[in-house]
DNA sequence: TGCTGTGAACGTGTTCACAGCT
DNA sequence: AGCTGTGAACACGTTCACAGCA
């Protein structure tokens, strides 16, 4: 029961359609995999051990684009010092996130980029094409339909859609918007596996709903509500403004410390006491 | 030292311009504040009790937004049971979030909405207004500048920059477009506290240097690159195609998951066994 | 010698369960 | 009787440090 959504919760903007960030996701991506209910929890071998932790999932993403960089360049074999700078993270975390999907270094010496390149990509289900669709065209919606890096990188857009009457049949980014009515029998259709909503928030849920009669089981939402969703349908959620509030929170916190670091070096001056 | 990029780094997207999201951070927010311990590490006293955990800030943007849906329906007070659900959380994670900022509600009551809303306000430091500049006017960029969420969350958009000499003056939503040269002088002329990165990766880390420079200390950025910042800088991170790959991800084990378990059910059904 | 792979220690964040007000 | 606030238990994720292989 309980868990309806996958991400923890939070969402944020207030009003339109714009939203923005937001993912983390408290849950290990193995599996809740709660046997039988509270009374405790069955151990229920989940499986193998896809037991991936969620966090590094989404670094392995980080790698994999890091990687395709290094490629680009020539660059043959990285160590994990070299690709975890790369990343942004340190080299430990980063030996223990490859470990997840496998042991593919020499020791010694270091990876093979497209050896590294291909079993992330194995992974993280990135070997075939997922198709996308939109929507919610409009600012937002359009910069999403037009955004290069989806079919650049396996996730084509096949399918846009929108209320108003005055879009649908237009072409956007060389793609005709169809009503939402339609999103069942298209996307049910044209295999679509993943939908992104950037509709405004009173929209969204009914939007979702009709996505997954449509046979979607991935939602990446922009609009700033809790989506409810059957329990094989996972959700992500972005949302711009709670970002913002966020960055507001550590101006605040920065704000106050730096403030009382002053008071505090004042006390002490005027104690006599060395900083 | 070490802690260069707020963010534990991650980020994605391959080429273009559009990214997004990404955001979670291993860090807990208020300070390590790690008593004189074993190895030293000074006791260094925190200031107050700052110490409101990453995950829950992001959760108690998510509360205010519901919170003031809730007044807008006329609601006074709220239970926390209540709250959560709309929230998308357990009433536990959820009273646990709001004991961080103080103890505002009324035991066998609830919290007043008003009440619990000027005070998360408070603690996330939105009783001001925090000025927005984005830079880079492409698609997610135009999306950006008229997101109506902004202005009315109290992050108005005050300054827009690209490179491109066509758009150079241009108004986008009623703002025109400068130079991404006079970012510095601008941002430091205008009080910009937030800088909205939208441009492709090559040019984000010369932009976020810019907005450094003109004494912006918060950013946001939608380029899949990691930047590299001062200490005192924040950074969060959007990247659209990393979300997409995290959806992949979960694509791929729930397929396994269902294929396993129907390898597993075809040998228990040939075994005689009882599912 | 050098770098990977990983068990174990550690710290953070979540959940539980109940004491304490109203 | 009901609901908040919170210590304590627990689970998850990160970091450490080193064994093991090239």
């Amino acid at each position: 029961m309980a868990r309806v959504q996958r991400d923890g919760g939070d969402d944020s903007a207030p009003t339109t359609e714009l939203p923005a960030v937001r993912d983390q996701d408290p849950s290990a991506v193995s599996e809740p995999v709660t046997g039988s209910v509270n009374g405790r929890k069955v151990p229920m071998a989940t499986d193998k051990a896809r037991a991936i932790p969620e966090a590094a999932v989404a670094r392995l993403a980080v790698y994999l684009r890091v990687l395709s960089g290094m490629a680009e360049q020539g660059a043959v074999t990285v160590s994990s010092e070299e690709l975890a700078t790369a990343a942004g993270v340190n080299s430990a975390k980063l030996r223990k996130d490859l470990s997840y999907i496998g042991t593919y270094g020499t020791r010694g010496v270091g990876y093979e980029v497209d050896v590294l390149t291909s079993e992330i990509e194995r992974v993280l289900g990135l070997t075939g094409q997922q198709k996308v669709a939109v929507v919610g065209i409009g600012n937002l919606g359009h910069a999403l339909a037009n955004y290069g890096g989806f079919p650049g990188r396996g996730f084509p857009v096949e399918a846009l859609f929108d209320v108003d009457p005055d879009l649908i049949g237009i072409p956007v980014g060389g793609l005709p918007v169809n009503h939402i009515d339609d999103i069942p029998d298209i996307c049910a259709k044209r295999k679509i596996a993943i939908g992104v909503i950037a509709t405004p928030p009173t929209a969204a849920q009914a939007v979702c709903d009709r996505l997954v009669d449509g046979g979607v089981h991935c939602v990446l939402n922009f609009a700033p509500v809790v989506l409810q969703v059957p329990e094989h349908v996972e959700v992500r959620k972005v949302d711009l403004a709670i970002e913002l509030q966020i960055l507001s929170f550590h101006v605040a916190r920065n704000a106050e410390q730096r403030a009382s670091r002053r008071a505090a070096a004042a006390r002490a001056s005027s104690n006599g006491e060395v900083v």
